[in-house]
RNA sequence: CGGGGCGUAGCGCAGCCUGGGAGCGCACCUGCCUUGGGAGCAGGGGGUCGGAGGUUCAAAUCCUCUCGCCCCGACCA
């Protein structure tokens, strides 16, 4: 491609809807552009980036014996309410009516179509196992699109499903996903962790997420240095490092704490450490009963273990009205003593000698309590987020943390939608079973916002050589050596995918549009080619500088790529 | 859904409080000049000031409504 043939919109400057790197350097080098809110439409090189991850997606899945399909974004509600997830859905589920009045949604993910043009035509043991996927858009109407394309609402994703006759089976094909999203991931450039996950509104029971490790990631990783054991912090045990003194019990005592609501504010009201400090949160099940949930001014409750605490039911947070009217206090000054509530207490309290809580009055906590003497917990169960002194739940190593960006998910769903949707074939033993599924997803927009956010310095992208949407760019500074910068063009484009800035413009335009896209080898023709005749070849991730012979540049790209 | 902010040229912004010429920088076009890190000079094109209604002799500016976008929150009391 020749620059000044090519629709690259490069911006100076950073657009003021923008805030994280990687959204800055996708709509500044010309990549993306916002259409409506999480909607937007990739330009030729952002497509092109794209296309590369696609590409390396479509080969390992390929590679893995997955054959794809294409299915529609469009699907009747119908097959949604085969599984109940047209009303358990929620807000994110985009619905509409075609003009027959019928209901449609634009599909956030596949299982219900999948598993209906699997149990149409799939009707024996003989034909499984059996992986299918595609590379499409999806739809989902997110609460709050975000940070660009990486929390975007209309987004491209690879899904795979597979289907198998029996756990044994699915065990395999969930193996076999897991690692060919390794060596995708690996291929892509990313520097990337597996995690045990939560598996959500999807289901199921095992997964996991692939996370890139970034710090802009919202989600947290908990990791063990010496084991290898990795889970999202969403779903690792808390197990407490701290041994806690034994200390005789002093007696309770009320104390007037006015104004101070906040774990922090009561530990520097009092003088005492936060983890002194307990806070007692209120929340309603199923929209009719409170419970209680008592924990450590330093640790933060973990909603996905709440959950799975009282399986079945919604739960959220009171209001503050609520509390009130529950509690008769405000919130900041609520405690487990006396509370005629169903109380769920931390672990981490077990033992815990002499700790401050809410009196239950506003403007007053009791400072020395201690469970069991001054109240009776209902239960005592692991309801916190694991943090930093917390033991790896195998081998009892302190954890490590870091910040993540979610590129993959995969999950054995078992029988959850062939069931529901009487998705059956005939086994060995003549008998009609269900399929044992499984399903797979790569988030392919999401790889190349998250693939900035790791790859990137001040003056821009750096891309990964297999994911670059050029690799090589080459640049004359003046009008007299065009002509072999024509030719070294025309040579490397036969085996890469190069870029020849043939632009009129000034050389520090060229480098400075060169490197904020990214491009991992820039060929400069300046002062040193006439003097010479020798190129110098910048590599953009090390700012290494060489210089060569026009004729040595193949062997020495050949190399390059084979070390990338 | 709650709170905050912002919509003025392709991008970044000023002007609004205190009503009366639609501006600045970058980008774009023409010419000269320049050519190893987003040059300089001169000239030029481009706007329903998000939309609707109102107040006024007069509205980007004041009032009402509306649409869109961004940020924070919706989970730590």
């Amino acid at each position: 491609m020749r620059w000044s043939k090519a629709f690259i919109p490069t911006l100076r400057e950073d657009p003021a809807e923008a805030e994280t790197i990687s959204h800055k350097l996708l709509l500044r080098a010309g990549m993306i552009r916002k259409l409506a809110s999480g909607i937007y439409n990739f330009l030729p090189l952002g497509l092109k980036a794209l296309r590369k991850i696609e590409n390396v997606v479509r080969t390992e899945m390929n590679k893995a014996g997955a054959q794809e399909v294409l299915m529609p974004i469009v699907q009747p509600a119908e097959l949604w309410q085969e599984t109940g997830r047209w009303d358990a859905y929620g807000k994110e589920l985009l619905r509409f009516k075609d003009r027959k009045d019928h209901d449609f949604c634009l599909g956030p993910t596949h299982e219900e179509v999948i598993t209906d043009m699997v149990r149409r035509d799939v009707k024996s043991y003989k034909d499984l196992p059996l992986i299918l996927y595609q590379i499409a858009t999806k739809f989902r109407d997110e609460i709050r699109p975000r940070f660009g394309i990486m929390r975007a609402r209309e987004f491209i994703m690879k899904d795979a499903y597979s289907f198998d006759a029996d756990w044994e089976g699915l065990d395999n094909s969930y193996n076999l996903m897991y690692e060919t999203y390794v060596s995708i991931f690996t291929k892509c450039g990313l520097r990337f962790k597996a995690v045990e996950a939560h598996t959500g509104a999807i289901g199921g029971d095992v997964s996991h997420e692939f996370m890139v490790l970034a710090e802009t990631g919202e989600d947290v990783l908990a990791f063990c240095e010496k084991c290898g054991y990795a889970s999202n912090v969403e779903l690792t045990p808390a197990i407490s490092g701290e041994k806690y003194p034994s200390e005789p019990e002093k007696p309770l005592e009320k104390v007037y704490t006015p104004g101070v609501k906040t774990a922090q504010e009561v530990a520097d009201f009092l003088g005492l450490p936060v983890s002194k400090i307990t806070k007692t949160l209120i929340y309603i099940l199923d929209e009719k009963e409170a419970v209680a949930v008592c924990i450590r001014g330093d640790h933060e409750v973990n909603e996905v273990k709440l959950e799975k605490l009282f399986p079945e039911k919604s739960i959220r947070m009171a209001r503050e009205d609520e509390i009130k009217r529950i509690v008769g206090a405000s919130p900041g000054f609520i405690g487990p003593k006396g509370l005629k509530l169903k109380i769920v207490v931390d672990k981490a309290l077990e033992g815990y000698p002499n700790f401050v809580i809410g009196a239950n009055e506003d403007e007053y906590h009791y400072i020395n309590a201690n469970m069991g003497r001054d109240f009776i917990p209902d239960i005592v169960v692991d309801i916190r987020k694991a943090c930093p002194g917390d033991l790896c739940p195998k081998c009892g190593t302190p954890l490590s943390f870091i910040r993540g960006i979610e590129v993959g998910h995969i999950f054995k769903l078992g029988t959850k939608y062939s069931l529901p949707m009487k998705a059956m074939f005939l086994d060995k033993d003549g008998k009609m079973k269900p399929f044992i599924m499984g399903c797979y997803g790569i988030g392919v927009s999401r790889i190349l916002a998250a693939t900035i956010e790791q790859n990137h310095d001040e003056n821009g992208i750096i891309f990964p050589w297999q994911i670059a949407p050029y690799q090589i760019g080459v640049v004359y500074l003046k009008d007299k050596i065009k002509e072999e910068a024509e030719k070294i063009y025309q040579q490397l484009s036969k085996n890469w995918d190069v870029i020849l800035d043939d632009r009129d413009e000034r050389p520090g335009v060229k480098f400075k549009d060169l490197d904020l896209v990214g491009i991992p080898l820039q060929i400069i023709l300046g002062k040193t080619f006439e003097k010479t005749g020798e190129v110098e070849v910048k590599i953009r991730k090390t700012e290494e500088r060489k210089h060569m012979k026009p004729d040595e540049l193949e062997e020495f790209v050949k190399e390059f790529e084979n070390k990338a």
